[in-house]
DNA sequence: TATGAATGAGCGTTCATTCAT
DNA sequence: AATGAATGAACGCTCATTCAT
């Protein structure tokens, strides 16, 4: 018989995944102290590490939960039925202001990390894989719909969008805002869709 | 009279700069110790403070000389007269195994450092302000010979193109290669330009 | 009226024991954490708790049953009308593969433990009076049979025999394994019984 | 060139390994806390751990020092070309209040934690073995001088003084005083040597 | 009676930095 | 100019113990 039940439990590691992912966007996974995440957590350090054995277990929830919600952001940018100049667009808003914002630190240390944590490229390969085959799904479909200019190549072409996009993280992130116009000015200006 | 010449402690600074980027780039900033540092350089620790007050410093040099080294890269690639694809190419070409290939680990620190480090982040707003002014040149001078269709907002392509190579620089350091003709290709597709 | 029964009570007081005894005799008292008690003896923390206040407190019961059991083993070697070569021998087996075996390390534990523990030193003495006190009744009844030499102090050779099964309690534990015939032999040797 | 004299290196070390072996004696290896070891050598942590890697290799190299001088003490007690019961004696008088003295809360830990260090077990195995092998050479020289009774075995007899002595560490150490001349007595009695 | 989530002091260890030589 | 021994705050993590359920 469970002291607590499930849903709590689950709440907790929720909490802490919250905490520590605040954390990891403001100050950086190694910056992040566990002591750091205890505190924005308000838990004790064995509470945390009964729900994480390890900094390293934790940092790979949050990449692997971070890396998670880009795709239902793809998914409802692409679903709204709009061109690929629209959808962009809808993505850039995410990133530079939806709930996408708050992660594009974590999705920065993440491609930072890769290069020493193989279990993290891993996650964040397998992530990009996803996108891309979805994008080019989308891609494929306003093909169909002669949205985007025949003979395109949209296995390459959404590879270009995604490259794109991960350009568009660093750029926020680093450059602090760019206008989301631009992006749409600049999608538009080479796409030369409506 | 300095007891040793100007020359020699030039050597030394970029015998340690060498050294710890070399380290920065297969472990990161911050898995990366002082230790580590003073093996890789073959010295000792106060040779190394000697030229460099902090790690921190540290780290910004090593930012600078690594960002520095984009502009000439993109100079070169643009200065042989191809049209963008082939500028394009060469520069991923670059990124993919030539000098900038050693950086590109070095490069993804730095935007991922750059969310905590104030100096680190300007050191890459400028760097991408004044590789953004170049590519715009580049444009200009390509929509001046008509090799980009009229009319094309070169503002906002430069920054396409930009956030592209941004992107291309954590595909192929998460992904492991991205075979560059796949960036000709997506390119190509996109741009309809021979 | 009790909820339960003594009986149970008792029971589980020796689930938990044996469960600890295991640990640490496998471990060490130091690198048995409560959690591996806790598992091995399949029950929760608080469980345990309720039987035993402190770690302390376990092992000074765990010491005690081990230190307890040696008695009988004595008597029973004792008890077999054999002269004192086959007394010892008949120890020293008990010792390598018998029912003390398995407490061999828990002896040493002790031991070692007691410089720390007064409560434990205190349990330690009181087990090596009665067992010098014991072997000194064997000594006076061989004696008395004309079995070991005349005029032999009983009292230093008690002492002497205690001395020589601890040696060897060190022995068979550090060195793993000291074949029994050894020990008859050089009690033989030295006693020159039959 | 060094920075200090090897021999300075040396003091250092012997520094840590004095403050070390006394805080091992006093409460036992697991209850010793390095910062222990840091306040009774009266240096940093990061200045002990430059000459020990680890509390284990700590552990083995107090280890390999005490059981060490057990080999001296033992030559020089069988150099004075005494019969055995007096070369016992001066063991047992140098186990009791000589330089072994304070050395046997040691011995007992080592033993003791041979259980879970193998290292420290090999250590203990080959320094019982030397020790068995001098002593056994000492039997064969008292025999061959007629000192102690013809036909005696002295492998067996050897092992059986080794064991003797190490069951008079245990009780040294848990009983807090055995009086030498009862050791003495004890040998006596069954040596029947004079 | 029994559970097990939670606590938090304290552990062993690292590492950026200093300074006497 | 260069060394490297030394510092000590801070790190990630463990574990004996408690107590609401």
């Amino acid at each position: 018989m469970p002291k607590v039940s499930q849903e709590h439990l689950e709440r907790r590691r929720q909490q802490i995944l919250d905490a520590a992912a605040g954390c990891f966007a403001r100050q950086g996974f190694h910056a992040t102290s566990m002591q750091d995440i205890f505190a924005a957590a308000g838990l004790s350090a064995g509470a945390v590490y009964r729900y994480f054995p390890s900094k390293t277990e934790l940092i790979r929830a949050i990449a692997a939960e971070a890396l998670a919600q880009a795709l239902p952001a793809l998914d409802s940018a692409a679903g709204q039925d709009a061109g690929l100049p629209g959808v962009l667009a809808a993505l850039v808003a995410e990133l530079g202001a939806g709930r996408l914002a708050r992660l594009r630190p974590v999705f920065l240390q993440v491609w930072a990390e890769a290069v020493r944590d193989e279990e993290l490229a891993k996650l964040a390969r397998s992530t990009l894989g996803l996108l891309l085959a979805r994008i080019r799904v989308l891609l494929d479909r306003l093909a169909g719909q002669g949205r985007i200019p025949p003979g395109t190549d949209t296995d390459a072409a959404a590879w270009l969008i995604l490259a794109l996009l991960q350009g568009y993280v660093i750029q926020l992130t680093v450059l602090g805002d760019v206008p989301p116009e631009q992006v749409r000015a600049s999608a538009a200006a080479l796409l030369r869709q409506t």
